[in-house]
DNA sequence: CTGTGTTCCTGTTCGC
DNA sequence: TGCGAACAGGAACACA
C-alpha cells in the first residue's frame, strides 16, 4: 500500500540494513519490471555500498559510493522483506516466505538479504548518476513534499491557481503536492471539510493567495501523513511480517473504503459516500464536506 | 497548458 | 462451489 507514509515506513525499515553491510550480490528473477532494469543492473550493484537511504515523494533513492543513485518505486503492489542474517529469523522466514513474484535479491556482506515482491510489476528501479537525479524525467516535475516547511497555504495556492480540476484530482497529482495517494487523499479532504468535487481554484482568491480553508487543508494533509508513518512504524518493528503492506493506520481511516458508515465528523449526520473520478473511488462525506 | 481516459499486470472479492 | 466481472494503494502516456 504504498503511498508517502508506506513508503516512508519502508524507508525507515530497509536504512539500517541497506546501510548497515555492502552490496555483495543482486539477483533479478526476470528482465522487467514495469521497465526493463537497467543494463548490466546486478554488476553495478555488487559490491556497491549504500551511503544513504532517502525518499522523495513514492520514491526510495539508495546513494551509491560510486556516484550512482539506487531508485525505487513499489507501484501500487511492491513490498520488501527482510531476512536477517539472524538464524531464528531465517527459520522463521522459511515458514512463511512466498517466494511467488519475488523478483529482486539483494544479498548483503554481513549475511542479510531484502528481497523485493511485486505481484502485478508497477514497480521499477533505476540507476541515475547522483548528479542527474534531480533532473531526471521521473523526478524533475515533482511538486513540494508535504511534510516538512515547504508546504504551506501560500505555495499551495500558488500551484492550485486558476485549476478547474476538482480538488481530488489536483491532490493526486503528483506535480502539486509529492507523495499523496488515494487513500491520504481521501482522509485529508474529509479532515478538512472540503468536498473533493470542489474545483482546485476555488480555494484561492483573485491576487492569488489562499482563501479560508486552504490552510485546514494543507494541516489536514500533514496531520493525516504524520500519524499513518507514527503507525506504519510500529507495525515494521516486527521485520517477520512477510507482508509489509499492513499497518496499523488502515483502522484509522474515517472514510477510505467505508462507503455506508456513518460520517465520523463529531455531530455530522451523514453517511460515507463512494463515487468515481477520474476512473477511481473516492470517499466522503457529502454532508460536511462542502 | 489543462484535463481526461487508457494502459500496464495479477490477485482478491463480489454477485449471480 | 464455480465463474466471470469489477476493482485494487500508481503514474506514464496519448490525445481532445
Amino acid at each position: 500500500m504504498p503511498e508517502l507514509p508506506e513508503v516512508e515506513t519502508v524507508r525507515r525499515g530497509l536504512a539500517p540494513v541497506f546501510t548497515g553491510s555492502g552490496l555483495e550480490r543482486v539477483e533479478t528473477r526476470r528482465g522487467d519490471l514495469r521497465f526493463p532494469f537497467p543494463p548490466r543492473f546486478s554488476e553495478r550493484l555488487a559490491g556497491r555500498r549504500v551511503t544513504a537511504l532517502g525518499r522523495r515523494a513514492k520514491y526510495l533513492v539508495a546513494t551509491l559510493d560510486d556516484g550512482e543513485a539506487l531508485v525505487m518505486h513499489l507501484g501500487m503492489s511492491g513490498s520488501f522483506r527482510i531476512d536477517a542474517a539472524d538464524p531464528q529469523a531465517v527459520h522463521h522466514r522459511a515458514a512463511s516466505a512466498k517466494a511467488a513474484h519475488d523478483h529482486v535479491v539483494f544479498h548483503f556482506a554481513g549475511g542479510a538479504r531484502v528481497t523485493y515482491n511485486d505481484p502485478r510489476r508497477f514497480g521499477f528501479m533505476l540507476l541515475v548518476p547522483k548528479a542527474e537525479l534531480a533532473a531526471h524525467r521521473l523526478l524533475a516535475g515533482l511538486g513540494v513534499e508535504p511534510l516538512g516547511d515547504e508546504l504551506t497555504p501560500e505555495r499551495l495556492a500558488e500551484a492550485l491557481r486558476g485549476r478547474k480540476a476538482p480538488l481530488k484530482a489536483a491532490l493526486l497529482d503528483q506535480r502539486i503536492i509529492a507523495g499523496l495517494g488515494n487513500i491520504y487523499v481521501c482522509e485529508a479532504l474529509h479532515r478538512a471539510r472540503l468536498s473533493p468535487l470542489r474545483a482546485a481554484g476555488e480555494l484561492v482568491d483573485a491576487k492569488g493567495g489562499p482563501r479560508r480553508g486552504l490552510a485546514g487543508l494543507v494541516a489536514a494533509i500533514k496531520q493525516v501523513l504524520g500519524e499513518a508513518i507514527e503507525a506504519g512504524g510500529s507495525s515494521l518493528r516486527d521485520h517477520r511480517q512477510t507482508d509489509g503492506s499492513l499497518g496499523y493506520f488502515q483502522h484509522s481511516f474515517r472514510v477510505y473504503d467505508r462507503e455506508d458508515a456513518p460520517c465520523p465528523t463529531p455531530g455530522c449526520r451523514g453517511h460515507v459516500a463512494r463515487i468515481a473520478q477520474g476512473g477511481r473511488s473516492t470517499f466522503f462525506c457529502r454532508a460536511c464536506q462542502k
